[in-house]
DNA sequence: CAGAATCCAACCGGATACTG
DNA sequence: CAGTATCCGGTTGGATTCTG
């Protein structure tokens, strides 16, 4: 937060001598690293969905969540939110062609976490 | 306490119905997802650190931090710890094999990190 | 159905100071 | 050098209740 650098202004600078790949990496944790977000980005692969089928896809999530993080990947242009005047008002939520760039990524974490030693998770905040 | 289910006491059921490969992507997340702890395996990547040197790589990231993550790390195998008794002792952190097998997708994110558009970041938690 | 509002405990993480 | 210890404010996120 300190040493924020600036943007390419004066000529290509930016980055001095650390945090140049790393920052990256932190950035992007804190845009689909947050609790979550990436399940969120994972349902919406395939389709539309709806806000309470969202919200019963991911069981675990409370709806302020799922809200919340919705509404991020939404201002972030990682998600479309879109309502239709049905009867009951439904919601649906899209996964924009932006979004789709980061389910690359989303799919080998999936995959390298799925076959983990067991134990791992817990030896995270035991 | 409502639908837990994976007491795995009785037999291996674990997972129902949703979650199965959201989980996965959750799981992950809470591995290699907390802050600064991508950036610390990424700078181990091409050979042992000393202690200082990933601190002052990271800048930004406390000490407290750095160890923390560390530990962390180590806990999970990701990451060696090895002391060498040198005058003042230096101790160097390794990446193990089982942590590189998570840099295919830390890269897939530094990239993916890199081009963003601007001021997405900003609305992450603006 | 799709949220918004409120409350509040837990944890995260930065700053600072001290140690072998 | 490589941490540990302590303090503490801010954020996170779950539970619950209410609404158009």
């Amino acid at each position: 937060m300190r040493a924020r650098v600036d943007d390419d202004e004066s000529g290509r600078r930016q980055v001095h001598d650390a945090c140049l790949e790393p920052c990256a990496i932190e950035r992007g944790m804190r845009i689909i690293g947050g609790k979550w977000t990436g399940s969120i980005l994972w349902h919406l692969k395939d389709g539309p969905v709806r806000f309470n089928d969202l919200s019963r896809m991911i069981g675990g999530a409370s709806k302020k969540m799922i809200t919340e993080r919705l509404r991020q990947l939404e201002a972030q242009g990682l998600v479309k939110r879109e309502v239709l005047d049905t009867s009951p008002v439904s919601v649906h939520y899209e996964i924009t062609d932006f979004g789709r760039t980061a389910l690359g990524f989303l799919d080998q974490l999936r995959q390298w976490s799925e076959d983990l030693p067991e134990g791992i998770a817990e030896a995270s905040g035991a």
